[in-house]
DNA sequence: TAGCTGACGCCCT
DNA sequence: CAGGGCGCCAGCT
C-alpha cells in the first residue's frame, strides 16, 4: 500500500493547523523533486481516502490555492485554510513564507 | 495494451 | 521581464 499517494497523505496529515506546505515539498520530501505534479493528483484521490486529508493545506510553492476549483465549491479552500487563521486573498495566501511547514526540515526525514 | 492527462516546478529561450 | 517546454510517477480512458 505504501506507494508515493500514501506517503503524501501522511504528509499532508502532518501539517499543523494554521500551517501550509507545497506540492513541491512534499514531492522533495518523497524523494522526487519533479514529482510535484502526483502530490497533486494524490490530492484529487485523496477524496476515495477512508481517513481525512487537509488538502486545502497543500498549495503550490507559490502560495497560490491552484487546487480550490475540485473542492466542493471554489470557496471551501479559502474558508478552510482562514478557518485556521490563514490569511487568503484572491486564492493567494498572505505572509506565506511564514505559514509554510517544510517537510523535510520539520519532519527531518522521519518518514 | 498503450497513450494521455494531471491540484507543479524549474530551466531555457 | 515574460512565455514556453520538459521532467516526474501513477491513475484513468
Amino acid at each position: 500500500m505504501s506507494d508515493f499517494f500514501d506517503q503524501v497523505y501522511q504528509v499532508a496529515r502532518k501539517v499543523p493547523p494554521g500551517r501550509v506546505t507545497s506540492y513541491g515539498a512534499i514531492a522533495s520530501y518523497l524523494g522526487s523533486p519533479g514529482a510535484a505534479r502526483m502530490v497533486g493528483w494524490a490530492m484529487n484521490k485523496s477524496g476515495s481516502q477512508e481517513e481525512f486529508v487537509p488538502a486545502h493545506r497543500v498549495v503550490n510553492r507559490n502560495g497560490l490555492l491552484t487546487g480550490k476549483f475540485h473542492f466542493d465549491t471554489p470557496k471551501t479552500m479559502e474558508e478552510l485554510l482562514e478557518n485556521e487563521g490563514i490569511e487568503v486573498v484572491e486564492g493567494q495566501i498572505q505572509n506565506f513564507e511564514k505559514k509554510f511547514w517544510d517537510p523535510s526540515a520539520e519532519l527531518d526525514l522521519e518518514l
